[in-house]
DNA sequence: GAAAGTAGCTTAATCGATTTATTTTTATAT
DNA sequence: ATATAAAAATAAATCGATTAAGCTACTTTC
């Protein structure tokens, strides 16, 4: 049994393809065909379950129902829960999603993205890196529609969905002064991505408040996680007297655990922690670890309601719609937060 | 600036499309054509940078250059890890993913299977739920190569990459007889797929030998984490004397751990744990908890090296490969693992 | 020096749809 | 009965590649 194809189907009732295709797309009362005619094609197409092959319609149409997906790392369980919700969104609306993780490799993303656009994709939903300001503009040039998330490039105007990562990292440095916290500490991905300008700078700005000094670490982002802890606990083996520390991102947050782990630093006892990123690792810590959980949902359903906003208003210059999503601190600990010497 | 296409490449020349083509796909000797053209042809396309529009040649050749990948839930980090090392495999060779969760739902999968149909995926990986026995037996009788990870369909005769499911269980459950628990229960899914089955049977063969009752207990699998929790704290609730309990998933397992922590039952103390699937929240859980951990390098590595081996032998009858690999049992607790009473 | 061979390209069909332009058929008006 | 408009359906071009088959012009071969 072959695969039908439209003409197949013509042949078979003795109409032209013409005429089957208009039906198939619903063109039928705007070309005038009788409604005798409508019912049997359709009958017949329902029964030996034809369905035209995208491959041909993408290449007429130029549309492919696609839309690519690119995140950091699809491994990360922040990436991916936002993935799959935007991943059941997307297929009820009649897309299919390709993904990939970008690894934030300048070179990879660009590669991505030309493999995308041969793809014929028909929007972009990026978590960008830095340095590909000219791909995006030129995606946008060739009016194809690209939200952003969880960070955005300054340079470039276009829709993102973000939280307010500032704010997010000052209300929870915030929250250890208050505590009692003296000696806190910032450890985050060595990056100049917006997000985590923002979350550093939210940082400091709640240490400059209160007239304490500031005290950053920056590990480089590296798939071997033994890469991340090394020069982690040196740091901390170095800085002895912090009694706090604020975590940039859920991967860095897991491995400074590990760390505290290792050294036999008990968390919140000797060092209180607050991570970016709620999940399962930080709940389930023993005391639980007070963490900042994005709200997971609320990104994706914008970013995926804004990028279907923009695939339908065809190329309409619809104003760059940008979102920045709250927080919620998650506030966790056996001592109820407060510092206890 | 328009896209080119290769039309506009010979026009540009002045020679044949038909030229353009051969030399671009590396048939020009074949095809007898003349150096210095290859050489003028390679330099103009190098310059102004064309590439072929993979859509028309997709539709053409009969072949997507991508591949279908269907977890159950990419939002797990089980499956999220698999599909990263896929997905990096898959780049490497040329070849795209298109991915989705099919939830363990049958329709859905069905459905999902026609999608990917639809879109000329040329290869599928599957980790099948149930009742999509005779969907993959279309696929293959349409000579489309199908790689089975996780669990597999028995009456159906295709390529499978798994891990000893019913031996990891059955040695963990002996690890637990061995340090002195009496009272043990295995807690998973309500499911009957291959791996599952294979895991409650390795449980029982372990406390059949020993002569002890096995208190199985299955609850439906829900995307709603309360749902899951409730039935399971019911569960602990009313058998008071257990000891000791096997999680079936790691997302049963964290569950149970978060049912654990409500009802104030320390591990291992009161209660031995040990789950299947080793990750982050076991290893961070202060004491850490034992798991099995699976190879999900060597697990993404064979899938895709045998769906590559498929797809490059072009219809060949290869000879099914099924790949049965070893887990690791992870053994963890602050008591080094016997028990204390 | 005519037949055969070959190097080097090109013509045209094809994949399976959509869509523009056109034709045929039927109904209505004059 | 004929012109005219409306209704119904179709022919053919197109999207951008691949590829079987064909065509020159030049070289061999006997």
């Amino acid at each position: 049994m072959k695969k039908l194809s439209i003409v197949d189907i013509a042949n078979e009732l003795k109409v032209s393809k013409t005429t089957v295709s208009f039906i198939l797309n619903g063109r039928a009362k705007e070309k005038r065909i009788g409604e005798d005619l409508v019912e049997r094609v359709t009958k017949y197409v329902e029964e030996v379950g034809y369905k035209p092959n995208s491959l041909a319609k993408s290449l007429r149409t130029g549309k492919s129902n696609t839309i690519g997906l690119m995140v950091e790392d699809i491994s990360n369980p922040f990436f991916a829960s936002i993935a799959r919700l935007i991943e059941d969104r997307a297929y009820k609306n009649g897309y299919k999603i390709l993904y990939c993780s970008t690894d934030n490799d300048t070179q990879k993303t660009k590669e991505l993205i030309n493999m995308f656009r041969d793809r014929h994709v028909d929007g972009y939903i990026i978590a960008p890196p830095e340095g590909i300001e000219d791909d995006v503009e030129q995606l946008l040039k060739d009016g194809l529609p690209v939200v952003m998330f969880d960070r955005h490039l300054p340079k470039v105007n276009t829709d993102y969905v973000e939280v307010d990562n500032l704010f997010s990292t000052y209300n929870a440095t915030r929250h250890l002064i208050q505590q009692g916290y003296k000696n806190i500490a910032f450890v985050t991905f060595a990056s100049s991505q917006t997000q985590m300008l923002a979350r550093v700078q939210g940082y400091k700005d709640a240490l400059k408040e209160s007239r304490f000094t500031p005290v950053v670490k920056e590990v480089v982002f590296n798939q071997d996680e033994e890469m991340i802890i090394k020069p982690m606990t040196a740091f901390f083996k170095k800085y002895k007297d912090l009694d706090a520390v604020v975590f940039g991102t859920n991967h860095v947050g897991t491995c400074g655990l590990k760390v505290f782990n290792a050294l036999g630093i008990k968390v919140p006892e000797n060092m209180a922690v607050i991570s970016f990123d709620d999940y399962d690792v930080f709940k389930l810590y023993s005391p639980p670890v007070t963490a900042i959980a994005q709200p997971v949902d609320e990104i994706a359903d914008n970013v995926i309601t804004v990028l279907l906003k923009k695939l339908n208003s065809k190329g309409g210059s619809t104003a760059s719609h940008s979102v920045i999503l709250k927080t919620n601190l998650q506030i966790r600990g056996s001592s109820s937060g407060s510092k206890v010497d």
